[in-house]
DNA sequence: GTAGGGTTAG
């Protein structure tokens, strides 16, 4: 339906006056604006200029610039306030070379104070001081009167210029004087905020203490500057002294938020109870710190109470509701988290990527992929960036690689740490050459040393087996932080060379870095590997006794495998047996794989029988008992334990091996023939196995788990599999020279081990075997970890 | 038509 141009011209005429006013009339008058812009095109009616511009500023504010652009471009004079709010409408949201380009278009004629003022707000709020002082700088020599609203806008982009730059702010402030302008609260306000940002304390309270009408935000510049900077017993003095109620809301929610910034979680929380306790009520501000402060710290009961009060006082707040669903999912309670997004009476941005990443960090994939293709067009560089990490953590790494490449077909240009999710994609995946073209775009936008992307590297090569590049990227790091080390430290320990994790540990201990419960992971699993048992054993002790982390199931599995993997199974049980807690799948896990290597039957089928309790419907359980039998010559044990999990329809997982070749990934399974050059790789693969033979390889037909009679047979089985095939697809492949790395969703098996160690030596090649537990590196006739277990 | 501060998603 087209509303008549009359009627039209009379309800714009009747809005006009009112169309900035309030929520409801703006909503109104985006309607209005649109069906103003249809009759332009199809009517071709054009309101008088001063309507044209009231909707323009309507359509800009309601975030439409294109719609606000189209109408703009229809006048074939724009006057200063058309061009003015076209230019603030652009600022405001953060397009600033458009903003430039109306700016720039217009004639130095047509330019006032106000035109200037909105272009150097865009500047100052885009982070740009330096423009933002230029552009002052040029209207000046322009002959225009800098105002309040130009001081107040250019100082507080200089809050965004280089530390050694901030003597500037005393220029500004000396200009601000001249001018007069000082007299006036918002820019006075602005000066106590940059000088705090730059850690100019003294200056700030000077400030401060001569504003005679202080007003929230002076409160809050004030608060924020000693709490940002740690004073928090400035701040707390501050409000001490502090009459006004109002005032003190708002000192008391930056003084909150400052100790959740600092993650002085308890602190924050005694603060909102003195704060209710002086009567005064939480306000919309306040929520989200104080629920950030219960989902990081897992004090769901606490956030609870929040939620409720906040629900009894019927406030709605994106700001509130989004906390929520991250204090809900934070603390595991999806459904809870789930409810409140629903319940929701208007989502924005931030509530669809705080639900995603739920989804995401609980490995609800399936949910998470339905969510983001429902956000269509409305997604941003996080909501790709939260898509393209999940499905790197949950082990799609090709899945990542494909949304980043989506990502910027769509025009996102990527940030560090959108790089770091795709890049955590290529450590899943393995893959080599996708993850150095990373590295180099890394280092062409200088993002190389950005904490995030560097850290994302070290996994990154160590999990595509090139140890040294994970080692040379710490190194060329100008800082570090946890992570970092973390990462190496997994790196070094992955790869078999546990002392030097270990001797890594220590150094980070001297650097003064806190190890986490990470750390204990990575240093656990470098001892257990290099067999270090009695230290991995003194640095579990610490953990609790020292650095107060208490170990979790995880630390404990890690403890049994190092104990294990050394054949002291007695002190294992006796872990098992003192265990604070229930043990778990993982703890059972860790001493099942001790006992299949060791044969140690009788606690094996113990630990198999807990792992058919707590997890029927796991595989590997089933795989290593039958295994453990049919390797003592148990047949028969074995077809039972096989026939179990078959009754119980348990499904073993299929056993897939990949290998990238120019950036291409490359797929195979077991017996695969799917793989369009399958012919040329299995006769290549029959020809290299006869050769082997000839050198004494001899196929080890234990490993074979189906029920086939002859022999013969048998060997055929284990040359189709996944892992062989798709190294003999690299061996044809690959450039003579260039190492072969192959990876492997299950554990392989003894035959493969040693066939590639013979490989090794026929084909002069480096083979990197990544299956599911670790690396194993052959060279020469011989593999790095020695025996393949 | 333009300004100053504090909050949510990794």
């Amino acid at each position: 339906m087209q509303p008549n141009p009359e009627h039209i011209r009379t309800i714009a005429n009747r809005y006009a006056a009112n169309l900035a006013l309030c929520f409801p009339l703006r909503r109104a008058s985006l309607q209005l604006a649109r069906a103003v812009h249809a009759n332009i095109i199809t009517f071709g009616f054009h309101p008088r200029a001063h309507i044209l511009n009231r909707l323009i500023d309507v359509y800009c504010k309601s975030s439409e610039l294109a719609y606000a652009r189209h109408l703009f471009d229809e006048i074939p004079e724009p006057d200063r306030i058309a061009r003015t709010t076209m230019v603030s409408g652009y600022s405001a949201s953060g397009d600033i070379p458009l903003a430039r380009s109306v700016f720039d278009e217009t004639p130095l004629s047509v330019r006032d104070t106000v035109m200037y003022n909105a272009m150097i707000t865009g500047l100052a709020h885009a982070g740009d001081g330096y423009s933002a002082a230029s552009t002052f700088l040029e209207m000046k020599r322009g002959g225009f009167r800098p105002d309040n609203f130009t001081f107040a806008s250019v100082l507080s982009g200089l809050a965004h210029v280089a530390e050694e730059e901030r003597e500037c702010v005393r220029q500004f402030h000396a200009a601000a004087v001249k001018s007069g302008a000082c007299s006036v609260t918002s820019v006075t306000n602005a000066l106590v905020s940059v000088y705090s940002k730059f850690d100019l304390l003294h200056s700030a309270r000077r400030v401060f203490d001569e504003i005679s009408e202080k007003d929230e935000r002076t409160w809050t510049s004030m608060m924020t500057g000693y709490v940002k900077n740690g004073f928090f017993d400035s701040g707390v003095e501050l409000l001490e002294g502090m009459m006004d109620e109002r005032m003190k809301l708002v000192a008391y929610n930056a003084l909150i938020s400052g100790y959740v910034h600092g993650g002085l979680f308890k602190e924050a929380l005694v603060m909102v109870r003195r704060m209710v306790w002086s009567g005064i009520e939480l306000d919309a501000f306040t929520y989200p710190s104080v629920l950030r402060a219960c989902a990081t710290s897992g004090l769901l009961q606490v956030g609870k109470e929040v939620h409720a009060y906040a629900l009894r006082r019927g406030e709605f707040s994106f700001h509130l509701d989004n906390s929520l669903v991250s204090l809900y999912y934070k603390c595991g309670k999806f459904d809870e988290a789930r409810a409140v997004f629903d319940k929701m009476p208007e989502r924005d941005l931030v509530s669809w990527n705080a639900l995603l990443s739920g989804y995401v960090s609980s490995g609800h994939i399936g949910e998470a992929k339905l969510l983001f293709k429902e956000m269509g067009e409305k997604k941003n560089m996080l909501t790709w960036m939260i898509m393209i990490s999940g499905l790197a953590d949950n082990g799609f790494g090709e899945e990542g690689l494909r949304l980043f490449a989506c990502m910027r077909n769509e025009g996102f240009e990527p940030c560090d740490y959108a790089f770091s999710g795709v890049i955590k994609s290529c450590a899943v995946l393995g893959g080599y050459c996708n993850g150095q073209q990373f590295h180099a775009q890394l280092v062409k936008i200088g993002f190389e040393s950005s904490l995030s992307s560097a850290n994302a590297l070290i996994t990154m090569y160590a999990r595509c087996g090139v140890v040294e590049e994970a080692r040379r990227v710490f190194m060329t790091m100008p800082c570090k932080d946890s992570v970092s080390w973390n990462a190496l430290i997994a790196a070094l320990g992955q790869h078999g060379h546990g002392a030097e994790a270990v001797d890594v540990y220590e150094e980070m201990l001297k650097e003064g870095i806190k190890p986490d419960r990470i750390t204990f992971l990575t240093v656990l699993t470098a001892c257990s590997h290099a067999g270090l048992v009695d230290q991995g054993r003194r640095y579990f002790d610490s953990m609790e006794s020292v650095y107060c982390i208490p170990p979790g199931a995880d630390h404990y599995s890690r403890l049994i495998d190092l104990l294990c993997r050394s054949g002291r199974f007695s002190e294992a049980e006796s872990v098992i047996k003192s265990l604070p807690f229930e043990p778990t799948a993982q703890i059972w896990e860790a001493l099942l794989s001790g006992c299949r290597v060791y044969g140690n039957m009788e606690l094996g089928i113990v630990a198999a029988e807990k792992l058919f309790e707590l997890i029927p419907e796991h595989d590997g359980t089933y795989m290593l008992l039958s295994n453990m039998y049919a390797a003592t010559g148990k047949w028969e044990e074995a077809a039972r334990v096989r026939k179990l999990m078959r009754d119980r329809g348990v499904k073993k997982e299929l056993a897939c091996s990949w290998i990238e070749v120019e950036t291409q990934v490359h797929k195979f399974l077991v017996d695969d023939t799917s793989h369009p050059e399958a012919e040329a790789v299995y006769s290549y693969l029959q020809e290299l196995g006869k050769e082997m033979r000839r050198l004494g390889y001899v196929p080890d037909t234990n490993f074979v788990l189906h029920d086939v009679e002859s022999d013969g047979h048998k060997q055929d089985m284990l040359i189709t599999h996944s892992e062989k095939i798709a190294v003999a697809f690299g061996l044809m492949k690959l450039p003579p020279g260039r190492a072969i790395r192959v990876f492997k969703n299950l554990r392989t098996c003894g035959d493969c081990h040693n066939f590639f160690v013979y490989l090794s030596r026929v084909v002069q090649r480096d083979i990197v075997l990544r299956d599911r537990k670790r690396f194993h590196h052959f060279r020469n006739g011989e593999c790095s970890c020695g025996n393949f277990w």
